[in-house]
RNA sequence: GCCUCUGUAGCUCAGUUGGUAGAGCAGAGGACUGAAAAUCCUCGUGUCGUUGGUUCGAUUCCGACCGGAGGCA
C-alpha cells in the first residue's frame, strides 16, 4: 500500500490479534509462525461500546456491587439473571428490593410471567435494547447477574437459529428420543452433521433434539450455524468483574444464610401462591432452585424445613457450575472475598479495574 | 450385670463360602449457541473399630477389649 495511505491504517505485529481484529473483515495477515502482521483500515473498525459486567456465583454480592458502582459511575443496572426475569418470583430469586436498588434503575427484571416461555434469544433481544438505550443517554450499562450463557450471548452479539414455538417438531423429536433412544437419533444426526453428533453424548437429550430441530427447520446444521455466529463482530467491549470467595466454605455459609432468610421471608407462601394461581409445576420458571424443591415439598405434605436443606444443597451445586463457566473467561478480573468480608476493599479494587479499563 | 445385633469411603449401606473391597448420596473436575437456577459427561485406597489367636494368608473364622443400638434382669 502507498505510504501516504498509512495514516488511515492501524498496523502492528502481535502474537495475539488486537481485540477488534477478529471482527474486522479485510486485513492482511502474514503468518510466519503464530504471529500476525496486520493492517486494518481505521474506518473499518467499528469500536464496540464499553460496558461493565458484574458476575459471580450465587450469593457473591453482585447486586450490591452493581448498585455501588452505578452510583459512582452514572450507571444503570441490566440484570443478567434467567429467573429474576419472572414476575411474582421475588423471594426465591433474591430479586433486588427497592431498598437495595437505592434509586438506581434496574432493567430486565419482571419482564415475563412465570407461565411464559423465556429463552436466551429473547433475553439478548430485550437486553441489548436496554443496553443501547442506556448508552444513548450517556450512562454506563452495568450488566449484573449469574447466568453465564445470557451474558456471553449478549456481549458477543450472538444470533440464534430460528425456532418455531408453535411447531410440533420438538415434541415429536422428544417423543422419538424417548422411544428410540439417544444412539438412534445421534446416528441420524451424524448423517448430516457429523461434528456435532461426535460431540454430543447419547444421554444429552436436549442438545440432540435441538441439533436435529435446527437442521430440520432451517436446513442448516447447528455446527455451521455456530461457526457463523462465532464470526460475528463483538457487540460490546466489556470489563468483566467476577466476584468469588477465597474459601469455598465461606460461600456455602453465605448460601445457607441466604436460604434461611428466604424461608423467614415467606418462600413457602410465595411458591404456594404461584401454584394456586395456576402456574404449572413443569414450566421453566418452576425449575428454578427454591421453587421446584418447595413445590415438591408442598405437594408431598409440607416438610418445608427439609425442602430448605435441599435448596441449600442445590444452590451449592449450582454455584459450582457457575464457577466452571466463569473460569473459562481469561479476560475476567476476579475479585475474591476473604473470610471477613471487606466491602470497602472490594469496592476499591473494583474501581481500580474500572479506571484501568478507561471508565470514569 | 447378662443376652442379641452392630462397627467397611465424608454420610447411608453392600460385599468378600479366608487371597487386603463396591454402590447410592455428598464432594471434585469438565461441557454448554432459542429450557441454562436447565441439561449432560468424567472421577471411588479406605489402618474394612482395636488387639491377640488360628492360617501360607484374616477385613472375612475364634477370643478379648472399646464404641453404638435393642432386650432381659
Amino acid at each position: 500500500m502507498a505510504t501516504d495511505d498509512m495514516g488511515k491504517y492501524v498496523c502492528g505485529i502481535t502474537g495475539e490479534p488486537p481485540e477488534s481484529l477478529h471482527l474486522s473483515g479485510g486485513f492482511y495477515a502474514y503468518r510466519p509462525t503464530a504471529f500476525l502482521l496486520y493492517f486494518i483500515r481505521k474506518e473499518a473498525i467499528p469500536v464496540p461500546p464499553k460496558i461493565l459486567v458484574i458476575t459471580g456465583p450465587t450469593a457473591s454480592g453482585k447486586t450490591w456491587l452493581a448498585v455501588e458502582l452505578a452510583k459512582r459511575y452514572n450507571g444503570e443496572v441490566v440484570s443478567a439473571d434467567s429467573m429474576q426475569i419472572y414476575r411474582r418470583m421475588d423471594i426465591g430469586t433474591a430479586k433486588p428490593t427497592p431498598g437495595e436498588m437505592q434509586g438506581i434503575p434496574h432493567h430486565m427484571i419482571d419482564v415475563a410471567d412465570p407461565e411464559e416461555d423465556f429463552s436466551v434469544a429473547r433475553y439478548v433481544d430485550m437486553a441489548s435494547r436496554c443496553v443501547d438505550d442506556i448508552l444513548s443517554r450517556g450512562r454506563l450499562p452495568i450488566l449484573a447477574g449469574g447466568t453465564g450463557l445470557y451474558i456471553d450471548s449478549l456481549l458477543s452479539g450472538r444470533t440464534f437459529a430460528a425456532f418455531d414455538g408453535a411447531s410440533p417438531l420438538r415434541a415429536e423429536l422428544e417423543e422419538r428420543y424417548a422411544r428410540e433412544g439417544g444412539e438412534a437419533l445421534l446416528k441420524e444426526l451424524s448423517g448430516v452433521d457429523p461434528e456435532s453428533a461426535a460431540r454430543l453424548h447419547p444421554n444429552d437429550a436436549k442438545r440432540i433434539v435441538r441439533a436435529l430441530e435446527v437442521w430440520l427447520t432451517t436446513g442448516k446444521t447447528i455446527t455451521r450455524h455456530n461457526e457463523e455466529t462465532k464470526a460475528l463482530p463483538l457487540r460490546y467491549r466489556a470489563l468483566t468483574l467476577t466476584l468469588d470467595f477465597q474459601r469455598r466454605e465461606d460461600m456455602w455459609e453465605r448460601i445457607n444464610r441466604r436460604v434461611d432468610r428466604m424461608m423467614a421471608a415467606g418462600l413457602a407462601e410465595e411458591v404456594r401462591a404461584l401454584l394456586r394461581s395456576g402456574v404449572p409445576e413443569r414450566c421453566t420458571a418452576m425449575q428454578a432452585i427454591g421453587y421446584k424443591e418447595m413445590a415438591a415439598a408442598l405437594r408431598a405434605g409440607g416438610d418445608t424445613a427439609a425442602a430448605a436443606e435441599e435448596i441449600k444443597l442445590r444452590s451449592r451445586q449450582y454455584s459450582k457450575r457457575q464457577r466452571t463457566w466463569f473460569r473459562r473467561n481469561p479476560q475476567a478480573r476476579p475479585i475474591f472475598w476473604g473470610p471477613e468480608p471487606d466491602f470497602a476493599d472490594v469496592l476499591q479494587r473494583s474501581t481500580a479495574f474500572l479506571e484501568e479499563f478507561g471508565i470514569s
